[in-house]
DNA sequence: GTGCCTGCAAACCGTTTGCAAAGGG
DNA sequence: CCCTTTGCAAACGGTTTGCAGGCAC
């Protein structure tokens, strides 16, 4: 189905010279629909419509949807980059150490820390390209003591 | 030489059922000395007094080192994470886009953000885990219309 | 002497690149 | 028809692993 995001996909690579191409509407259509995918992830939901499509068409793919402002990605852990519609991207994230949950909050939290930084150091922030790493309510009720202990055994997110 | 710091990870192996090596001291000793090493400079460092030693055994030691949190990492991008004396621990980081700059800061810019998280989800933050990535007045001033522009060209520091 | 620790080499995972063929404008 | 874009396969950088021999205790 040609939708108005199609459409908006269209004029802007055009804008651009670039080419509209069914893999580049299918990786964006994949971004969206998964909210939080890695390449790997958008290649597999890719290849649900389009079965040949390959990965390093992705990873292009990807960087072309960044640059023209279409996307964004951000960093959660070790792990892959996940990628965002750029239309979804008013919240920031906190990893668990411990069980590598993504809890989504507010970008308004760091309001005051961006004004901070910016009054110090002159710097902009963008404050959801790395996610937020701590320990989540679960994981410090589990195992209250330890936390502090240096023998505690994180286990960073993929 | 030995020094106090040899002593701390001597009985801090011990306690555990270690063994103190030449390996573990060097590597420890290469960290504290480098700051903000990433493993393969670890690496680099230590074969400067002991030729033969394996990068290998610079992760594995890493690895114990943290265990026994005598050393923490950080990631300030998408390259290697860099490693820190856990006596060194009170700054964290500011990651410039373009110039790849790390700027450090004081932790306390970040107190109300940690009371807000926890108060909001319980969520206990270690705010110098990620750097905090955004753009460095240098190049805010350089490119003062390019970076609103989705066409600007971020490049991610290794 | 026992078994933890190391060096080596190979495997691994995520990502990038060169190239020739396909297909969008 | 031109030139961007693709698929494929190989290379890449950072990290992990299995194994046999070496050394701390």
């Amino acid at each position: 189905m040609a939708t108005d995001h199609d459409q908006t996909l269209h004029s802007t690579l055009r804008a651009k010279g670039y080419r509209l191409t069914p893999q580049r509407q299918l990786v964006l259509q994949a971004v969206t629909t998964l909210r939080h995918g890695t390449p790997e992830e958008i290649c597999l939901e890719v290849q649900r419509s389009a079965g040949g499509v390959n990965i390093s068409t992705v990873y292009r793919t990807l960087e072309l949807l960044e640059e023209l402002g279409l996307v964004t990605h951000a960093h959660l852990g070790h792990g892959p980059p996940t990628y965002h519609a750029a239309t979804d991207e008013d919240h920031l994230h906190l990893v668990c150490r411990y069980c590598a949950t993504v809890i989504e909050t507010d970008r308004a939290v760091t309001d005051d820390l961006v004004r901070e930084l910016a009054a110090r150091h002159g710097f902009q922030t963008d404050v959801a390209h790395f996610a937020i790493y701590g320990t989540c309510q679960g994981c410090a009720a589990h195992t209250p003591e330890d936390l502090s202990l240096p023998g505690a055994v994180p286990r960073e997110p993929a």
